[in-house]
RNA sequence: UCCUCGGUAGCUCAAUGGUAGAGCAUGCGGCUGUUAACCGCAGGGUUGUAGGUUCGAGUCCUACCCGGGGAGCCA
């Protein structure tokens, strides 16, 4: 008998088939064991019926576990109650192997102890759905510059020199020298446009900052594509390309993954071209403006009468919770822990509030963006915005100035919606060997370690621009989740190295 | 490093300073179409740790440990 996955079941419909999988959930009336399986590709139900089944099967079906491992044999019917349409009607089930007393449960659980037991979280419907878009984000990007005739090329993850100071860096021994874990393929991505016009490189990165946020990790994947000939504006217009192309994709080909997240997809659809593009100074002016002041005073009496109205909800069902029937109960209790997860949000984003307000407000110009300038910035629209043209002096030394004002860099940000943040940071580079040569002395840099980046600027030296593309704050946004910790298999962050 | 919230059964959470409870999970029983199935019964606790206040502390105070998310920094 044919051994198929479960994505590949429909076709199959009135046919004897094998799948082989996990047990996903299991309920049972008298004569009738539901077993909902996972393989991987999927979940379908399969139903035992007793008076169909051989004996053996009966019995194992009645004490399968949660995850233990099963092979199936059975007819694939047409049933519209299931998801993807499909059910299976068991004839013969093999025990490959019994779990006992898996710890994930069919409930609820909180933050830690899903962390702690990541290896096991992985095998989840929601879990399941995250890394198949981040799947498809990522076909999505090679594909994109694949077709533009971008060369895919790998920048060492072992690098000498700390470019931007090494106190956000993590230090290791390379044979009795001091190395480090790269922190941006960037300066070697330059070497390689140099050498191959326009390349891409996607690997991994890492952050010694001590960030302890929904944003942040210190192990993340970055694409960073290095173009020659490229200006400024042709480096925006890549970007939003890039993006839109990731959007479109995903609402093509991950409509089921979507759903299952409870992803608004009008977000997504929203996200075309032109974005918005904003000058770092007009940005200011933004912020400084009564519109926003307007913005977060609407948000603010949005979010205290959603805060009343939840507080009426608690106080209403902790009321009549004595008197609920069992299944009530239940309801109640997991309403609750909506509800009260929603009002710590709200109390944090109104206490912050006060402080957004004034932060904006009296936001003057030469600083860099903090995260909720960012967000408040993104508000505003309700697609991605390109903030362009930053104070020199709060961005790296390789940026070029703006030949129009030598205050400004030709760097540029692009912010994700809905207060996703950054998700893009990149710029045209200095291509000037004299101004080069200063500003890594201005940076009290080690001259003899970018011998071989000034190199580039001795031997045909061009406009050349590219930016970064942090992985898993896109697949936050694409999903909609709250934390980037969900969207990459193994996270590592502060304070977490395992599993 | 700072600010802030939290730590009660295997899990998620309740509990005016006054006898520690519920749902899920587990075990047993019931139900032939369930969708986190449902219904009944049962077992399950050094309330993070160490002190203190009190007739009495899960609850109040102090210190420490662990975790959440925010600031700084950043993708």
């Amino acid at each position: 008998m044919k051994a198929v996955t479960i994505d590949t079941l429909a076709p199959h419909i009135g046919q004897r088939v094998t799948i082989r999988g996990w047990i996903h959930n299991r309920r049972a009336a008298k004569g009738l064991v539901f077993l909902v399986v996972r393989d991987g590709t999927g979940l379908v139900q399969c139903v035992v019926n007793q008076k169909d089944a051989e004996p053996d099967t009966w019995l194992t079906a009645e004490s399968l576990t949660q995850e233990s491992a099963v092979a199936i044999a059975g007819e694939v019917v047409a049933d519209a109650r299931q998801v993807g349409g499909v059910e299976m009607q068991v004839t013969r089930l093999e025990l490959i192997h019994k779990a006992v007393d898996y710890p994930i449960t069919p409930k609820a659980h909180g933050v830690e102890f899903l962390m702690e037991r990541r290896h096991l979280w992985l095998r989840s419907r929601h879990q399941w759905a995250i890394m198949r878009i981040r799947n498809r984000i990522i076909m999505s990007i090679h594909h994109f510059f694949q077709e533009q005739g971008f060369l895919q090329m790998d920048a060492p993850i072992l690098t000498e020199n700390a470019v931007e100071g090494t106190s956000t860096l993590f230090g290791i021994d390379y044979f009795g020298q001091p190395a480090y874990l790269t922190q941006s393929g960037q300066l070697h991505g330059e070497v390689m446009a140099m050498a191959f016009n326009k390349i891409y490189t996607f690997g991994p990165t890492f952050r010694a900052e001590k960030s302890k946020t929904r944003r942040h990790l210190t192990e993340f994947w970055m694409i960073e594509p290095e173009m020659a000939f490229y200006d400024l504006d042709m480096n925006m217009e890549l970007a939003e390309d890039l993006l839109c192309r990731i959007a479109q994709d995903a609402l093509k080909d991950s409509s089921v993954e979507l759903e299952v997240l409870g992803r608004k997809v009008s977000a997504l659809q929203s996200v075309r071209k032109p974005f918005v593009r904003i000058s770092y100074t007009d940005a200011v002016d933004l912020l400084n403006s009564d519109k926003t002041a307007d913005l977060l005073s609407t948000h603010e009496s949005t979010l205290r009468t959603e805060q009343i109205e939840l507080e009426k909800e608690r106080a209403h069902n902790s009321s009549v919770y004595g008197q609920a029937k069992k299944w009530k109960k239940r309801r109640l209790d997991a309403r609750a822990i909506e509800i009260n997860a929603r009002l710590d949000e709200i109390t944090e984003v109104l206490r912050n509030i006060p402080v957004w307000r004034s932060s904006a407000r009296s936001f003057e110009w030469g600083g860099d963006f903090g995260g909720s300038d960012e967000t408040l910035l993104s508000w505003h629209f309700d697609r991605p915005v390109i903030v362009h043209r930053y104070p020199a002096a709060v961005k790296a030394f390789y940026m070029k100035r703006d030949p129009e004002d030598d205050r400004l860099a030709l760097g540029m940000d692009v912010l994700a919606p809905e207060g996703f943040g950054e998700i893009i940071g990149g710029g045209q580079r200095a291509d000037d060997l004299a101004f080069l040569e200063a500003q890594i002395e201005k940076h009290q840099l080690p001259r003899e370690a970018f011998e071989w980046y000034l190199d580039l600027r001795r031997y045909g030296s061009v406009p050349h621009s590219g930016f970064g593309l942090g992985l898993e704050r896109t697949v936050s946004w694409i999903c909609g989740l709250d934390h980037v910790r969900e969207t990459i298999p193994f996270p590592r962050m502060l304070g977490r190295l395992s599993p």
